[in-house]
DNA sequence: TTAATCAGTTACTTTATGTAACTTACTGTA
DNA sequence: TACAGTAAGTTACATAAAGTAACTGATTAA
């Protein structure tokens, strides 16, 4: 009846990964920088998810927002060094996906 | 305006992830075939939802179940090839955890 | 003046998860 | 024999997460 209790950093970036759309964002983030309009329209997103979802990586740090002070205002979304190390990950979502699902 | 059209085995793939749970169970059957009770009590899940998520993984052929008919009756899940070929996501899901969560 | 875009927000609905108690064998203990 | 316990779930109900559609406020283009 022993707790094996597994390893709290790994349920962190499971319980991150297990957010719907977090990888499908960052997957589009690692194509560039992006606008808002340009996340929603690429993967499909309602408006109000995807600002929640920015907000949630944003504070991980994961990804960076940067208001561009014209007139109108734009907004960009990159990654940071730690968004961008995920990349492994979604490449080898990728590639199982590629090879097991039909 | 291109609807950019992401690959569906891809988002596939991704939605099985985003599930909760799912990335944890296939974890825990990397160590071995396991039965519901152990599963349940080592990642903390309840009968309900590791219920639903055996039966969902089961579906998608990512594991299987069996039954031995002992008295009392013994189930015992494990992975299918298609589940053990998920251990480099769950590996490398691993690794970027231990660099950059803190 | 009206319409359109961008980057969201608001109010409300639906779906997913969580909680706790219960079930149906069967076994082991008093 | 009666009682408690385990395994593998299920049921009914409660809360949290995600989806939908309409709306904002600033700005520009027709």
């Amino acid at each position: 009846m022993t707790q094996p209790t597994i390893c709290p950093k790994f349920e962190k970036a499971v319980s991150l990964l297990s957010q719907k759309w977090t990888a499908l964002v960052i997957y589009q983030l690692l194509l560039g920088t992006q606008r808002f309009s340009e996340i929603q329209t690429a993967i499909g997103i309602s408006g109000k998810v995807l600002s929640d979802r920015l907000k949630d990586l944003e504070s991980q740090e994961i990804i960076k927002r940067e208001v561009i002070p014209k007139t109108p205002v734009v907004i960009k979304y990159s990654l940071t060094d730690k968004g961008k190390s995920m990349k492994p990950i979604i490449r080898d979502i990728e590639k199982w996906s590629q090879l097991w699902v039909k």
